[in-house]
Parts: structure tokens; C-alpha cells; sequence
DNA sequence: CAGTATCCTGGACGATACTG
DNA sequence: CAGTATCGTCCAGGATACTG
């Protein structure tokens, strides 16, 4: 087997590892929760108000994945009412970074892009009326 | 108002914002993509083949977002036969740090990930068990 | 308070065939 | 080569009601 294709087939399985891994946490709450437990341990309620437009079900589901996973471990205090809280593990904590500076990227750039995205549409709309 | 519920509103605003943002690049292509393009310009059967599993038409679909929202620049070279090339925009190329570090990280602990997975269905599976 | 349980819908995604 | 067109599936995600 040729170098080239051994190289090849190294970067396809690291292609294939980084989009499993991006499969878990690409959905459309998982990093916006790991962002939100930044600040430390969180309760449900309290992690249901950061994330806005969050519904109960889905922080529900998105918590269990992470829990599963290992990036959040899930503390429940036997008291009336009950209380449990959220927080990130060492390996969550590892992804805080890049998720930060993400959310730092879309900050800085949400109106370069909804421009862009307009002018697009817009194009798009004459080319479609020239047609006729 | 008071000081505080103002803070919160701006903390809301912002996670709006950013949710916005990871909504148009948080699904299954696009980071991959995004990263795919790190060395240069790609054509796209090339970009296809350096993206494990992807479709021609998720492809299509992913990169026509992507220059839609200004992160990809799409070149047409009038040749027979024709010549597409992606490439990534200021913008797109600042994206790029943040999904590399993503990379690294999903690559340093997918092994981790996938145990914490296992331990985590096995003694799922000895609960229910139990409760028979 | 912190969840389940259930039902439902839109759209993400894949497969296949065709084309300038 | 770099797409478009069409069809079909599946499930993420929302809404609502109920509970230890």
C-alpha cells in the first residue's frame, strides 16, 4: 500500500471520530448547556431559565446525554423538594474553550452573517424573477 | 427595573443569539465541513472525499448555507468540464480555531466518551433489571 | 422541584436518477 | 464535474398532561 493512501485512510478515520463526536454535541441545546454550567453547578429550574427557549423535555434529554457521556455528572440531594444539580465533569470542562470562543465568534459576527445571508436571498430573488 | 433582571434580560439576548448561531452550524455537515476547508480552497469532489460519509446532496445543501451565510466563497471556473472551487471568507476562517480545538478534543477523548457510554447503559440495564 | 409519558409534526438526511 | 429533482424515512424537538 502506497504512503499517500495510508495517509489518506488516517485522515478518514479522523474525520470519522471528529464527526461522531460532533454528532453527540451538535444538536441544537447540548453546547449551549454545556456553556451555560460555565459558571459552575446548576440547578434544573435555574439551567432551564439560562437557555432560553429551552423546553423541559429537551433540557431533560440533553442533561441525560451528557451525563452518559461523562462531559456532566448529576448530583441528586434526597430533600423535600427535591433538588439536583448539574456540573461539568474534567472532560466537559476540556470542551469550555472552543464552545466559549464559538459563542464569542457568533456574538461578534450574527449581524455580518444576517447581512450576508439577506444580500443572498436577495440575488437569489432576481435571478429567480429573471427567469420569467 | 432593577440592576439585576436587566443583566438577565442581556444574558437571555446574548444566548439567543448565540443558540441562532449554533443552529445554522451546529448540524450534522457543516463544522465538518468548515474544517474540511482549513488548507485552502477544495473542489467539491475532492471536499467530498475528505468528508467521511457525507452525500452529494448534503454537500450541496452544506456548502450552499455556508456561502449563504457568508462563510464560504464559491468560485466557478468556465472550464469543460467545470470547475467549482469552496473557500473559506475572513469570517469563516475565524471560525476556524474554535472547531479545530473541537476537533482535537473529540479525537483526545472519544475513548473516554465511549467508556463513560458503556458504564453508563450497562448499570442503566442492572436498574431495570432490578425492578423485574 | 424535577422530572415521565404520550402524541404529533417538520424537516434533516439518504438513495436514486437525471443533466448542463 | 458539479450539480438538480424527486421520493421516502426517521427522529429531533415541541406541546401538553401527569407524578414521586
Amino acid at each position: 500500500m502506497a504512503m499517500r493512501e495510508m495517509q489518506e485512510m488516517c485522515e478518514a478515520q479522523r474525520g470519522t471520530i471528529v464527526r461522531e463526536a460532533l454528532e453527540r454535541i451538535g444538536d441544537k441545546w447540548t453546547l449551549l448547556v454545556v456553556g451555560m454550567l460555565e459558571t459552575g453547578p446548576q440547578r434544573f429550574t435555574v439551567l432551564r431559565q439560562r437557555v432560553p427557549g429551552i423546553s423541559q423535555r429537551m433540557l431533560t434529554r440533553t442533561v441525560r446525554h451528557l451525563e452518559r457521556d461523562g462531559l456532566v455528572s448529576r448530583t441528586v440531594y434526597s430533600e423535600i423538594p427535591p433538588r439536583v444539580e448539574y456540573e461539568l465533569t474534567d472532560v466537559g470542562r476540556e470542551l469550555l474553550p472552543p464552545i466559549l470562543a464559538m459563542a464569542d465568534w457568533a456574538l461578534a459576527n450574527s449581524d455580518r452573517v444576517e447581512e450576508s445571508r439577506r444580500a443572498y436571498d436577495e440575488s437569489a430573488a432576481q435571478l429567480a424573477a429573471a427567469k420569467q
